[in-house]
RNA sequence: GCCCCCGUCGUCUAGCCCGGUCUAGGACACCGCCCUUUCAAGGCGGAGAUCGCGGGUUCAAAUCCCGCCGGGGGCGCCA
């Protein structure tokens, strides 16, 4: 109680966590923690229609993965609950009633259709649309009459005439709206269920919200609220309006630009720390120019007058390059390891045809095969999902020839190739043991004795081993599969050629 | 149409509030070289922004003032 920071984070239960609240949220968290305050995470599910219990389950595991914590909120409760705007409707109900009686608010019986005239009227004279105000002054003899007879109403609130609303916002400075902009708007449908303008006001007051930090779409939503929150007498809190994320076309970031959901980045082999870091640079940077942030520094470095004020074009390409830095230097390898046979195991079905099956092999080897594999290809690898193409020749025996193995076979002459790995199979069988440190040595001297360069003996040998010409070095290879694979691979090879 | 927000390399941004140290710094992407059996990673270097445009103010402006242009968001019984 009483906690000198509180945000929110509110999400309308509509589709999968969109980037743009992903961020939302993030920033919400990060004040709040900063400042050692509580975040709050509410579900604003009025409109009926379009939320969905199972989007609401999927908003809040996105949110857990991407490491975010709330305080208060549906699944934990709290003391401000319940959490969830369709729970809530007997105290909205309240309030309207207060507005009603103290005369901020009036039943409204015009028909859609009637507003959809004043609509089209507006449009043709070339005026902004306002509700006319048609029912502002029904006599409640006349209000009583309409109830009797059943029509319906929704409620709306009474603007005042002229107001100039003038709020600091922590972002975007002071911000000037003049109230005779918009008309008496609707706080409650004509099925009885409070609209959101309304809702979040009551909702943050009651809340104890201290800071609403939110997209700038709701910049222009923010002097309605104000009416409000004077009407109620509640508190005002402080706004912070975010730069909104655009897409590549420098538009509102949407499904048409491609994957916009947290779950699908998921999906896709990044990791939430990654994420959460690449998120959290779109729009604000730390004082010391810090780029890879752990959750930790990030909360350290935090400042909301940081937020730059310019929409961020989402760049996919640098969140990728981010993910690998953390993929190949941040964390540590049985984390790393952990991660990417969790990934397999419950995201194989994103993977190729080909790679599932890798995938499958993967996950039948020991835990410390798989680390030691991973400890070998982690600087070659963005995301989680790009393993398995990676570390493939550590796995699989039975390969077949790329296209460009095929021809390099065939520069080289079939005849070459069987030599090549023939005497190299020979020195093999001859050596007691034969590990990574001694893979260039024999390599080397198999090109001397068939006098043939030794960049074509070692690409052979690739080709050999692994039926591809390019990927991990080849003494990492055979460190980590072994004398005997080796030779395995070698006489299939030959058998191959036949 | 009306209201509001925004405008530094292709992109994310530092600097702008408190004019000079900015011949504008960093990161991603790009190009080249080095390392290397290949790819990747890594190291080094390069190219890339007359700070949207035009006027002022000033000895001096990316930084202060004005106008314009451009981009975006909002104008619902969606949130």
């Amino acid at each position: 109680m009483g906690k000198e920071v509180r945000t929110r984070f509110a999400p309308s239960p509509t589709g999968w966590l969109h980037l743009g609240n992903a961020r939302t949220a993030i920033f919400n968290y990060l004040f709040a923690r900063h400042h050692g305050g509580d975040l709050i995470l509410r579900i604003e599910d009025t409109d009926r229609e379009r939320s969905k219990r199972e989007y609401e389950e999927a908003i809040i595991e996105d949110l857990k993965w991407l490491g975010i914590e709330w305080d208060e909120g549906p699944d934990i409760g709290g003391e401000h609950a319940p959490y969830r705007q369709s729970e809530r409707f007997d105290i909205y109900k309240k309030y309207v009633d207060e507005l009603l009686e103290k005369g901020y608010a009036y039943r409204c019986f015009c028909t859609p259709e009637e507003l959809e005239a004043e609509r089209e009227k507006a449009k043709k004279e070339g005026r902004p649309y306002r509700y006319s105000g048609k029912c502002r002054n029904l006599t409640p003899e006349q209000v009583e009459e309409y109830i009797k007879q059943g029509k319906p109403y929704v409620v709306r609130f009474r603007v005042p005439d002229g107001r100039e609303i003038v709020f600091n916002d922590l972002i975007k400075g002071e911000v000037k709206f003049n109230v005779n902009d918009f008309g008496d708007f609707v706080i409650v449908r004509s099925d009885g269920s409070p609209v959101y303008n309304f809702v979040v006001v009551v909702d943050d007051a009651l809340m104890e919200i201290t800071h609403v930090i939110r997209g700038e779409d709701h910049l222009s939503n923010t002097p309605k609220q104000i009416l409000i929150y004077e009407a109620l007498g509640f508190p005002i809190p402080k706004f912070a309006h975010l730069p909104i994320i655009l897409g590549e076309d420098r538009s509102k970031l949407s499904k048409r630009h491609g994957a916009v959901s947290v779950r699908q980045y998921r999906f896709d082999g990044y990791l939430p720390e990654a994420l959460l870091n690449f998120l959290s640079l779109l729009g604000w940077y730390p004082k010391d120019g810090k780029e890879i942030l752990s959750k930790e520094e990030l909360i350290e470095r935090f400042d909301i007058s940081d937020i730059h004020n310019a929409p961020a074009v989402f760049n996919k390409e640098k969140l990728y390059w981010m993910n690998g830095v953390y993929i190949r230097e941040v964390l540590d390898l049985d984390d790393l390891t952990r991660r990417v046979l969790d990934y397999l195991k419950q995201y194989r079905e994103y993977l190729d045809k080909k790679d599932q099956k890798v995938a499958e092999i993967i996950l039948s080897k020991p835990y410390e095969f798989v680390r030691d594999v991973v400890s070998k290809v982690r600087d070659s690898f963005f995301t989680l999902k790009e393993f398995p193409k990676r570390a493939k020749p550590f796995f699989v025996e039975e390969f077949e020839l790329t296209p460009d193995a095929e021809k390099h076979i065939q520069k080289v002459t079939p005849e070459v190739a069987k030599q090549i790995v023939s005497l190299y199979l020979e020195k093999v069988k001859s050596m007691e043991t034969f590990g990574g440190e001694d893979f260039k040595k024999v390599a080397k001297e198999v090109a001397k004795e068939l006098k043939l360069k030794p960049g074509m003996v070692f690409k052979t040998l690739r080709v050999a081993l692994t039926g591809e010409t390019q990927g991990v070095s080849l003494d990492l290879l055979v460190d980590a599969i072994g004398k005997e694979a080796v030779e395995r691979r070698l006489e299939r090879f030959l058998s191959l050629l036949k």
